[in-house]
RNA sequence: GUCCCCAUCGUCUAGAGGCCCAGGACACUACCCUUUCACGGUAGGUACCGGGGUUCGAAUCCCCGUGGGGACGCCA
């Protein structure tokens, strides 16, 4: 059998990194089992539905790089088939037509709630053998029904959670076409996931509810019924709920803060499921291992610690090119202009093993390429008085040392030796002329990075300062 | 309120009756490396929600409790 999966968002808000998890296992199912991933654009609610937020969705599927094989494919474009589907069922009495208002439909499960009962549908439309019912008020626009099954148990084998039973008393027959005629979203799924021949319905924890009731219309059409996978729920860092008021980002987010796609598929891909020990691996990987047995039914707090930790792994082992396109842009957003030397590259591979994400590289690059004013309490603080004969001797001898980090170590060292001082009186000075940061990379292979006249200009420019009344400018 | 789901270190998890007085990873602490800060290396602390069963034996199976979550829309 062809597996085939899909990816079904409402377009009514950006992808989060909830619906991004769901996305990549669906996508990874399909991969690994050779099978095919759609997308699918669920956009009957047209009051809520906007164009801004479906090209947010592909902006972040293409982001991290989830390409789908079929779609998208808009549920606003199939409203004739769901139609023909509910004069169908009408016909063949397993819809019916209610004249209830919302207001009496509001009365009624305030009643219900009242004494403790679940809100529901009474069924005072629903046809029955040997029952009468109301005369249909006249002008009065109606909703479908679907009638559901009275008695006995729906149940399901999930492949994350196990079997799960729900007693069909516990079900009301659900409205499957609005007043105005359109669609909703629960009979739109099970004639979607029925007609573009959907085996594995990965999604949110909070369909479980749901999946009695499609399965039932299903049963209604003599549908094969699809096999469900639902997955828990990530939570914030804090346990708590993951809403649009409270911590939902959209994946796009963490390309602002400097995440690697990479990265962020990597830490999704192990919140909430795990191969072994396995915590670093490639989508490649992930898709020849991922099933849907070891997908884990409770729900997953999410740890930026931890992903900040993958981010940096994959900083210092991504393509040295790609990195480099990555950073210039960066930069270039920031106004700075990348000189020729020294060379981005040079800066890349000092640095990118240092930093955690792409805007703290942006950060130490920079340094690199502007007119650099260093901080006067750090001038004041490394640049003290026993310092300024080493740094001049150093100064002095720059123009005849060969320019590799080698010949300029060991001149560091020869000058502190000389001057009877530790490695730090010379070494911290030359950080904060040259970068204006306590924290590089060795400072022999930071001076060799630079050309050898901007490292003159950089310490001259403040042995004059230091012959100023406070000693920093 | 009713129905459904979940429950191992602070966090993500391994664990499918003995291999577990519970393993890995992030984070944390100490030490090593060292030219600052990282990286890396080594070591360390911290967990089976509670109570009953079943069994020679339970983190693993069953029941109850507790806690958390979800759903109950002419939203998806």
């Amino acid at each position: 059998m062809m597996i085939r999966t899909r990816f079904a968002p409402s377009p009514t808000g950006f992808l989060h990194i909830g619906g991004a998890r769901t996305a990549l296992f669906s996508w990874a199912y399909a991969r690994r089992h050779a099978g095919s991933f759609i997308l699918r654009i669920e956009d009957t609610d047209l009051a809520r539905s906007t164009p801004e937020a479906v090209q947010a969705i592909l902006d972040g599927m293409q982001w991290l790089g989830l390409n789908y094989d079929e779609g998208p494919f808009y549920q606003t474009q199939r409203m004739p088939r769901y139609r023909a589907v509910i004069e169908e069922m009408l016909a063949a009495g397993s819809a019916y037509r209610c004249y209830m208002t919302p207001d009496e439909l509001d009365r009624l499960r305030e009643e219900q709630r009242a004494q403790g009962l679940k809100p529901r549908y009474d069924g005072r439309w629903r046809p029955e053998p040997g029952k009468t019912l109301p005369t249909p008020p006249v002008g009065m626009p109606a909703v479908v029904r679907f009638r559901n099954p009275a008695a006995g148990v729906v149940a399901w084998d999930d492949l994350v959670k196990g079997r799960i039973e729900i007693a069909n008393a516990e079900l009301d027959d659900l409205i499957i076409a609005r007043a105005d005629g359109t669609p909703t979203y629960n009979f739109c799924v099970v004639v979607d996931d029925w007609e573009m021949g959907i085996t594995h319905v990965i999604r949110g924890d909070d369909h479980v509810n749901n999946t009695p009731r499609q399965i039932n219309i299903l049963q209604a059409l003599g549908a094969q019924v699809p096999l469900y996978a639902h997955l828990s729920m990530i939570l914030g860092g804090d346990g708590q709920k993951l809403s649009k008021r409270h911590g939902a980002v959209s994946v796009m987010q963490y390309d602002d803060a400097g995440y690697l796609p990479e990265a962020v598929l990597n830490y999704l891909a192990r919140l909430g499921w795990s191969h072994g020990d396995d915590e670093i691996f490639s989508m490649s990987q992930f898709c020849e291992w991922f099933e849907l047995d070891h997908i884990t039914p409770s729900a997953a707090q999410f740890n930026t610690e931890k992903l900040n930790w993958l981010n940096a792994h994959y900083l210092r082992t991504v393509d040295p090119e790609r990195l480099e396109s990555l950073l210039r842009v960066r930069l270039e957003a920031r106004g700075v202009t990348v000189a020729a030397s020294p060379s981005l590259a040079a800066i890349i591979a000092l640095h990118k093993g240092r930093v955690g994400n792409l805007n703290e590289l942006a950060n130490v690059a920079e340094v690199f390429y502007i007119d650099l004013q260093p901080k006067a309490e750090l001038l004041a603080k490394h640049l003290t008085p026993e310092t300024f004969a080493v740094l001049s001797d150093f100064v002095a001898h720059l123009p005849d040392v060969a320019w590799e980090s080698g010949a300029i170590g060991a001149l560091i060292k020869d000058c502190v030796a000389r001057h009877g001082l530790k490695m730090p009186k010379l070494a911290m000075p030359l950080r904060i002329l040259l970068t204006g940061l306590e924290q590089t990379p060795s400072v022999d292979a930071l001076v060799a990075i630079f050309p050898r006249e901007m490292v003159l200009k950089r310490l001259t420019a403040v042995s004059e300062a230091r012959h100023s009344p406070t000693g920093c400018s």
